[in-house]
DNA sequence: CTAAAATAGTTAAACGCTTAACTAAATAGG
DNA sequence: CCTATTTAGTTAAGCGTTTAACTATTTTAG
């Protein structure tokens, strides 16, 4: 019942994993501060980045499938970007319950001009891996990756 | 201005750091997983794990600091803790300003009861490397860490 | 010694996210 | 066809987190 139990050494999946979440939160953090810098933030540019990505619109609860978030999630996060009118919506013709969530030329005009940016940020702070590395990393994370399932 | 710009294939760096935040983030849920399973929550046994490590007893702001998240966050937290009897806090003797947080027997208790299964649980999901992989992620992280400040 | 600055902690408002309960529309089976 | 089920989306409540403004105490410097 000693606490030094919670001081041991832990083993080394354990290390790894928290290493992982500490790096991630501070390569987050770096990238959440360009967002921050130019009045924006990065939830919702993901939001506008997806609907892009699948030409220009899209469905709620698609998009919430490819971000990886509840529609609970997106239906909120819709309303502010209707209002700043990076978005807007329509009815599908063909099923009543279903709304088309389509980037408006405000939204891609946006897009065009903080992406570049934001690729620099994130090139940036990873910069210490070299090329190789990088690979290396990057096929790491995708073993680790497709067990989680 | 075509909307195709946001679809190409990312930079190395770039692609890398997508994986990772991607990949942490379906560790972290299955990690989260376990403590719902519990009744528990991840934050609040984070809080709990940090105080043991410092020894049972803890300042707020030094606390927030480890675990790196604000005082006002930290401040927040304390009160359910509080309330489930898994902390108690005390006046400091010597700075009228500061506030002792301590691990309560029942706070050592639930500990002991639920970190082993948490560190299986995370092994779990970490065995598709092997040691060498493990130790190779683990360095490389490290490395990218490093240089983040 | 006292006034000013620094420090520890709290509070309030906002945000992104979740789960659970709900509404409305479409589909499927007797 | 009509009822029952499934599907798409919304709403509400709660959590962990942040920033900003605040209070109370301690430290510092003239």
């Amino acid at each position: 019942m000693t606490i030094q139990k919670y001081v041991t050494k832990q083993p080394l999946e354990v290390q790894t994993f928290f290493a992982m979440v500490d790096t991630t939160a501070h390569l987050v953090a770096a990238s959440e501060k360009y967002w921050v810098s130019k009045n924006l933030n990065g939830a919702r540019i993901r939001i506008l980045v997806e609907i892009a990505k699948a030409g220009g619109n899209i469905l709620p609860s698609v998009l919430a499938g490819r971000i990886g978030v509840t529609k609970a999630n997106i239906s909120a996060m819709l309303i502010p970007l209707e209002q700043l009118g990076y978005i807007h919506t329509a009815s599908h013709p063909e099923d009543g319950r279903k709304r088309r969530i389509i980037l408006s030329a405000e939204g891609e005009r946006l897009l065009h001009d903080v992406m570049p940016g934001n690729r620099e940020t994130i090139a940036e702070n990873m910069k210490s891996l070299d090329e190789e590395e990088l690979q290396q990393l990057l096929s790491l994370l995708h073993k680790l990756h497709k067990k989680l399932d």
